[in-house]
DNA sequence: ACTATTGCTTTCGTTTTGCAAGCAAAAATA
DNA sequence: TATTTTTGCTTGCAAAACGAAAGCAATAGT
């Protein structure tokens, strides 16, 4: 795993690994819509193909932001969970649905409202813990 | 102007727009490295393939997340500064460069070290503040 | 008038993404 | 136990995005 980044910048390093169309959308599925298997996530609205999907899962494995497992009960279903770095990831999904709830809605006219959001913005870091708690709690079993 | 969306999740959607290896690189460089000039961008340590950039600036000010002037005296160099939309940006950015500095570092050798970081941590939501307040200062004189 | 700079566009090659089909192993069903 | 379905992929090929280099017109500087 030779990871190839631009240059220096911490910005610009953190984009050569999420900035391009799925990866991101992978990590906020499993976040906050429940999605674990590799079926989960072919099955989403998102409608991704799974030859992407299956390199961005390898990907996202090789450098620690989730982690592939399986039940003691079932040897063919893959279960993909965020591991802390992932997780880690929540504010920057928290941000960009603040954003995209400012400024993205008047240019998609099928974006989904979310009532979350005026909590979200009120207490951000509340929210973000949360969403980081309720993760936890919900995988717990998987361990 | 007709924007491709892929469904009605608001995070995907920003995605659709953020979710490539260089339009958030391009709102750094803005926000917090000066830049405004096409010139300016091509120079950067990331260094843009020129139809890339045009292309890019082309669709950021599409969307209205920067604009395109010029000055009075010059009527060649443009100008391109972010407008609110894209200066709501910057908790994003924020965001990444702290999840770079404690997730990316140990995968790029070459990553240069932010004293910044600290302080941001510290007190993000003054941190911000102080970008965008910073932004506004220097660019003003453009209007 | 001449030269250099700026802000692009064009061309062409490579890489990434997308679609569809196929397929083996495991699990569920008969 | 035999058959069908499901899961988790891989493969092949087409389309779109990205990248390197050259070229170029308009303006600015000398």
């Amino acid at each position: 795993m030779d990871y190839k980044f631009r240059c220096e910048c911490p910005i610009t390093s953190a984009l050569d690994i999420l900035g391009d169309k799925w990866v991101l959308v992978i990590i906020k599925q499993m976040l906050i819509e429940d999605k674990k298997t590799f079926k989960d996530f072919m099955e989403s609205d998102e409608a991704i193909a799974t030859n992407i999907l299956s390199s961005k899962l390898k990907c996202l494995e090789e450098l620690g932001i989730i982690t592939k497992t399986q039940l003691p009960d079932n040897r063919k279903t893959n279960i993909y969970l965020l591991t802390p770095k992932g997780l880690a990831l929540t504010p920057i999904i928290v941000e960009l649905s603040i954003w995209s709830d400012e400024n993205v809605r008047e240019l998609n006219s099928i974006m989904r409202d979310s009532p979350e959001i005026a909590i979200m913005k009120s207490n951000k870091d509340a929210f973000i813990q949360m969403i980081k708690d309720n993760y936890k709690t919900k995988t717990e079993k998987f361990y």
